[in-house]
DNA sequence: CTGTATCCTCAGTGATACTG
DNA sequence: CAGTATCACTGAGGATACAG
């Protein structure tokens, strides 16, 4: 059985995500290891603690803080997953009363372009968004 | 009341998203726009579906076939909602039986080089993951 | 302060049947 | 073929209380 969260997949899996037919297209199958990495990074509150573990270590209460709207055992929740994947580093500093920090790893760090580069085109072109709604709706 | 699905938010919300603080930090708002955009985009199915209508139009059936796992209730969801936000144009050609092509629109091929940027970090680094998974599965 | 443990809700999703 | 309509379910996520 797999355990909870796996992101396990056999090789026969992994490489079937790259098309047999076209090298240069994509196979989307559920069971490919691709799929399963997006689906943990592209989930509710990973991308924004990514973003904001940016040049910043932050502490388990100032995450929280600044991730308006997420509960405290789905922050828990989600820099574990973060940390599974190697993305993120945890440090506990043995103090009273407990400090824990949060930073990205160097492997967390190869993914901040990519997810500030989601972050600013979500910014650059929330106003064409907003407009596409608007005209979708008049119908 | 705002409609299902909507990105609506007052001005004074989307101005929320950049820090006053700092204009170069991120404030984390759950009004922010932003964050709604984000949230759709990184949903289930859109990732899939945008990176799929890349270059080639692709009509309903064979978006379902490609997609694996994906149900046709949620593949018109999904189609819909994309629509919606102006990144996906739905034609409908008047024969019989019914044909029906999406294909992205300026503003969804805008959105495609960062989404491919995401597909192909997964892609380089599912090695480096499932080793730091690996080492914490052994902790 | 930084979590963990429980319980509970509900939105997202799948299955199925039906329609133009 | 390309959906829509229903219903049912599951699991992500929230609330709360408790612990080290």
């Amino acid at each position: 059985m797999t355990s909870p969260g796996s992101l396990e997949g056999t090789e026969a899996e992994v490489a079937a995500c790259r098309s047999e037919r076209d090298p240069f297209q994509w196979d989307v199958r559920e069971d490919c290891q691709v799929r399963q990495i997006l689906d943990r990074i592209a989930d509710k509150w990973s991308l924004l603690v990514i973003a904001l573990l940016d040049e910043k270590t932050l502490r388990f209460g100032e995450l929280g803080r600044e991730i308006d709207g997420i509960s405290k055992r789905m922050l828990t929740v989600t820099l574990r997953n973060l940390e599974r994947d190697g993305l993120v580093l945890r440090t506990v500093y043995p103090e009273v009363p407990p400090r824990v920090e949060y930073e990205l790893t160097p492997l967390g760090r190869t993914l901040l372009g990519t997810t500030q580069a989601l972050v600013n085109w979500s910014e650059e072109h929330q106003d064409e968004i907003a407009e596409a709604r608007q005209a979708f709706e008049a119908r």
